[in-house]
DNA sequence: TCATAAATGCGACATTGTAGCAATAAAAGA
DNA sequence: TCTTTTATTGCTACAATGTCGCATTTATGA
């Protein structure tokens, strides 16, 4: 199907007026191939959206359950489309400590189990690597 | 051994003047049960740290390897005392996405093995459960 | 096309984190 | 103990990130 008829749905199904700003927050994430924080939207965005929109426009996802918030930075949220994420396995990322890069680690395909204490629910994990990449490996 | 007594042997092995402000920082990691971010330290502190000093404490014990920065909340930096975490393993932490606490599940055991690229180096995992604590679970 | 409800832009603001510099406190030696 | 030296702190200003309210604009359904 196509990219743009699938957003357009997505949009639809989940509520959303289909505007030229959300439509395109969510092409980048289609088109992505890491989590995007809100800084580098405004960056690869072609038409002008205000940062405040922007924002808005993660919360509504995130809160429809279109992306997700990946908490890979420390200073920045950063999102992503939901992959296979559930109470006992989500695919890592991986971020280098020396340039910042993330990545998205799909294929991953391993599972932790965890006990909670009584009372406790658990909805989703999330897993960082932390390391160096090739490139800071050097230096 | 002496809280203190460690408190201030940890900070001179590590190269530190033994200062008020320091000792009081490392003693609420010590005390702490789960990890800390910057506000919270500062509104346990009994003495009066500026913030900016606060900052600069907490990055000097993070790069002394004496505490560990947790990351798991997407708008503050979270920190405790490093585990046994290591490059395949570490213990994981909660956060209940009604009020926000965070918890560390230490005794956890579980292991991923993660596959990288050629050329990644992995040097800590980070595990973050998502879910809901029992007080916020019935609303 | 028009009416309406939602989304956006704009501005102001709160919070978090950083940097420079003068004042202060800790450690070491006399 | 007193002094000197050097690191640490407090203060201030600043940058970046995120939020909020309100007027304006836009998308949608009649």
């Amino acid at each position: 199907m196509d990219v743009l008829k699938k957003i357009t749905e997505l949009l639809k199904e989940n509520g959303f007026k289909v505007t030229k700003g959300r439509a395109e927050v969510l092409a980048l994430f289609f088109k992505a191939d890491r989590p995007l924080s809100q800084k580098e939207i405004m960056e690869m965005l072609r038409l002008d959206l205000d940062r405040a929109s922007v924002y808005r426009i993660l919360d509504a996802f995130t809160q429809a359950g279109l992306i997700h918030m990946a908490y890979v930075d420390g200073r920045h949220r950063v999102y992503e489309l939901p992959g296979k994420c559930g109470a006992h396995s989500c695919h890592p990322h991986f971020s280098c400590r020396g340039c910042g890069m993330t990545a998205c680690l799909e294929d991953f395909k391993g599972r932790y189990k965890v006990d909670l204490a009584d009372g406790f629910v658990a909805e989703r994990q999330k897993v960082l690597i932390e390391g160096l990449c090739p490139s800071c490996k050097g230096k």
